[in-house]
DNA sequence: GTTAGGG
DNA sequence: CCCTAAC
């Protein structure tokens, strides 16, 4: 997984888990600018958006409130909060469990009772399916802009089961701990909480809520210097995954159900190592729009046959689905109850919701509120409130407190025969692929974009209170497409390195880099979690064992536009979005005359329907002439030739070789075999006119 | 991996 | 050129 490779570099950047915020980005900016650590950022924010997810649809109705900036005038009254927050009745805890529980990946909330507790136990060593599915958390947000059409969207029914519980989150950051056990899970509250009431001064929210982001950045300084994030949780050494448990679901929920869908699928084994062009070509393949995804109601395998009957288009391809071999399907999705979702949905990408005025009410708002919103961009639509927002005069120094972000319902289909680990490295890999691109902060003030990085918030006039109701951020995923400049004005001081790493390596490395092509080997970034198996078994086996059933298709990974829509709707991928980031279309390299002459001779030689040897004999030596080009081109010369002069473009190709093509071409149409003896009698008179027979080799454009 | 065609 | 189906 991605994790372990992080893990390997050390987490230097990446103490992730711990907290589910957003924070790396400002942790980021005090650390060392690598592009791991923009991964890695990612990666977080995902995680923290999944967290944010979580605990919204937890806190649900009520939960409005949490979602937003916090601007808090001084740590204590920070703490004040965040005390009071306590008092809900559910909290939720993230944690991430490595040992026991690793099997699933999901998000959990855990009432505070100690009853509840048992039932956690309980439910960490319950199989991860199960665990899958009754809280399958992960939400999408789609990041490439363009990438829209790739992901698959599902529409799936909004859930709104999750309003009915009002949760805090204490833990405010997952924890990492090897033991799967309750222990640690108390440990880690205290530990949290204990950090939140020492951290006053750095107003560290740990106990609200994993997802909120706090910064605290002195309205003067442009430079990043300033902005801390709370990092109790780095305590904890190794995370992979956090799981956040929802004991509510387990104790007594159908509601779960809605949430968690299977699918079946089919994997092969080459999708995950194949040569890389395999691998992009896969990639491809699971991006294109044709794949229609269905989301069924239905929580169990049964319900994904179903489903499997319902897609239609759905990969055509055999290669893709078998679907007796994937015993079962995971779809983890979740949903966000808000109506905003919905819009994000759409191609949005990451739209980011930026500012409300009011706290609690800021959802709703969301919509007009983005005006950083990507166009285009599919995804991850990242939302933004700001909660409270107070001014600090003495300091001068105004904190804020991003609690959440919005994304649009993620899906991941795992087989059932998937590890565990695969099963996470699908996630990572997703999650990987729709942060890979980076992320670029932006700062909305007013419905302004604030696009000067030079400008002191003061300046900015994000300093007084006023204006910290309109204050905003909004999440973009950079993509080629959008390639903010990293030092430009659109990213805020503090969080600006974040982002323009992340810029930067979406830029450096598009193909590869491409979330989706992971599965290659070389990137050093997150997305080769395979490449970095360490510790784990799990990566290991999972490789191995997943490797086989799980395909190149398991990466699928859905985001599914947030939509109320009834369970089977099914909505169709845009291919376009994300090939653009998987795979480079090749560069146009017009056959010059003197190829078509080559190809001309070959084919006089060979016949039609021996390209290969075509284009041994004739084009050897031009590696960017495959077969298939030349097969192509002969296509096009044919009829080239049979059309008129006028009609033609490009570099006029002599009527001579056009002649020659019409005659070879009738020559071997009838000959329709592939006399693969050139020479015998058979040979086409055709053959007469050619001066020589070389290659184009050497020739290279 | 190739071949043949459609896009 | 890309993408696929068929071999």
């Amino acid at each position: 997984m991605v994790f372990k490779k992080r893990q390997d570099h050390g987490f230097n950047g990446f103490r992730v888990p711990t907290i589910p915020r957003a924070p790396r980005s400002v942790r980021r900016s005090l650390h060392k600018k690598t592009v791991e650590d923009s991964q890695i950022c990612a990666f977080e924010l995902l995680a923290s958006i999944a967290g944010k997810l979580l605990h919204e649809s937890e806190s649900s109705a009520s939960s409005n409130a949490s979602e937003g900036i916090d601007l808090l005038a001084t740590g204590k009254d920070a703490v004040k909060q965040e005390r009071k927050d306590e008092d809900k009745p559910f909290k939720a805890e993230w944690r991430y469990q490595r040992s026991c529980g690793d099997s699933s990946f999901a998000f959990e909330t855990a009432s505070q009772n100690i009853s509840d507790r048992s039932t956690l136990k309980e439910f960490s060593h319950a199989e991860s399916d199960d665990v899958l599915e009754r809280t399958s958390v992960i939400k999408s947000f789609d990041c490439s802009q363009k990438v829209s059409g790739d992901v698959k969207s599902v529409i799936c029914k909004s859930n709104t089961d999750f309003g009915n519980y009002s949760s805090k989150v204490e833990g405010g950051s997952p924890h990492f701990g090897e033991s799967c056990d309750a222990n640690i899970k108390n440990e880690a509250e205290r530990q949290l909480e204990v950090v939140g009431l020492k951290t006053e001064g750095a107003n560290i929210c740990s106990s609200k809520d994993p997802t909120e982001l706090f910064l605290e950045s002195p309205a003067a300084i442009n430079s990043d210097s300033n902005v801390k994030l709370p990092l109790h949780q780095d305590s904890i050494p190794n995370a992979c995954f956090y799981r956040h448990r929802n004991d509510i679901k387990l104790g007594s929920r159908d509601d779960d159900e809605n949430f968690s869908r299977c699918f079946k699928r089919s994997t092969k084994s080459k999708a995950f190592r194949p040569s890389p062009h395999i691998a992009d070509r896969r990639i491809r393949k699971l991006l294109t729009s044709k794949y229609w995804k269905v989301a069924p109601k239905l929580k169990d395998c049964e319900l994904s046959r179903s489903d499997g009957g319902s897609k239609p288009l759905y990969r055509k391809r055999k290669t893709c689905y078998d679907r007796q071999r994937y015993k079962r399907d995971i779809l983890f999705k979740r949903r966000k109850l808000f109506d905003q979702s919905s819009i994000a949905t759409s191609d949005g990408g990451f739209s980011s919701e930026s500012v409300s005025n009011s706290p609690e009410k800021g959802i709703t708002e969301d919509k007009n509120g983005s005006a950083a919103i990507v166009h285009g961009a599919n995804g991850l639509s990242s939302l933004v409130l700001g909660r409270q927002a107070s001014f600090h005069s003495k300091d001068s120094q105004v904190k804020f407190s991003i609690k959440s972000f919005r994304v649009p319902e993620l899906f991941i289909e795992v087989p059932e025969t998937a590890t565990v680990g695969s099963l996470k490295r699908t996630v990572m890999e997703t999650v990987t692929a729709i942060l890979g691109g980076g992320l670029r902060v932006g700062i909305v003030l007013q419905g302004k974009k604030v696009r000067d990085d030079n400008r002191t918030l003061l300046q900015t006039g994000i300093s007084g209170k006023d204006n910290l109701a309109s204050l905003g951020f909004t999440l973009e995923p950079s993509t080629l497409q959008t390639p903010p400049p990293t030092s430009s004005s659109d990213l805020p001081p503090p969080i600006s390195c974040d982002s323009s790493q992340l810029v930067t390596r979406s830029l450096g490395n598009p193909v590869v880099d491409s979330g989706m092509s992971d599965a290659l080997p070389d990137p050093p970034t997150l997305t080769n979690s395979s490449n970095h198996v360490d510790s784990n078994n799990d990566t290991v086996s999972s490789h191995t064992d997943t490797t086989d059933k799980t395909t190149p298709d398991t990466k699928a990974l859905v985001a599914v536009p947030a939509m109320s829509m009834e369970a089977l709707a099914v909505v169709p991928l845009n291919q376009k979005a994300r090939r653009s980031e998987l795979v480079q279309r090749r560069t146009r390299r017009p056959f010059s005359v003197s190829e078509v002459e080559a190809l001309v001779q070959a084919v006089e030689e060979l016949g039609t329907g021996r390209w290969r040897d075509v284009k041994l004999r004739a084009f050897e030596n031009a590696d960017h002439r495959t077969y298939v080009d030349l097969k192509d081109k002969w296509k096009t010369l044919v009829h080239t030739a049979k059309i008129s002069p006028q009609q033609r473009r490009g570099e006029p190709v002599p009527q001579e070789l056009l002649d020659r093509v019409l005659a070879a071409h009738a020559y071997w149409s009838e000959h329709q075999a592939k006399p693969h003896v050139k020479n015998q009698a058979g040979t086409p008179k055709i053959m007469e006119a050619p001066a020589d027979r070389h290659g184009v080799e050497g020739i290279q454009l």
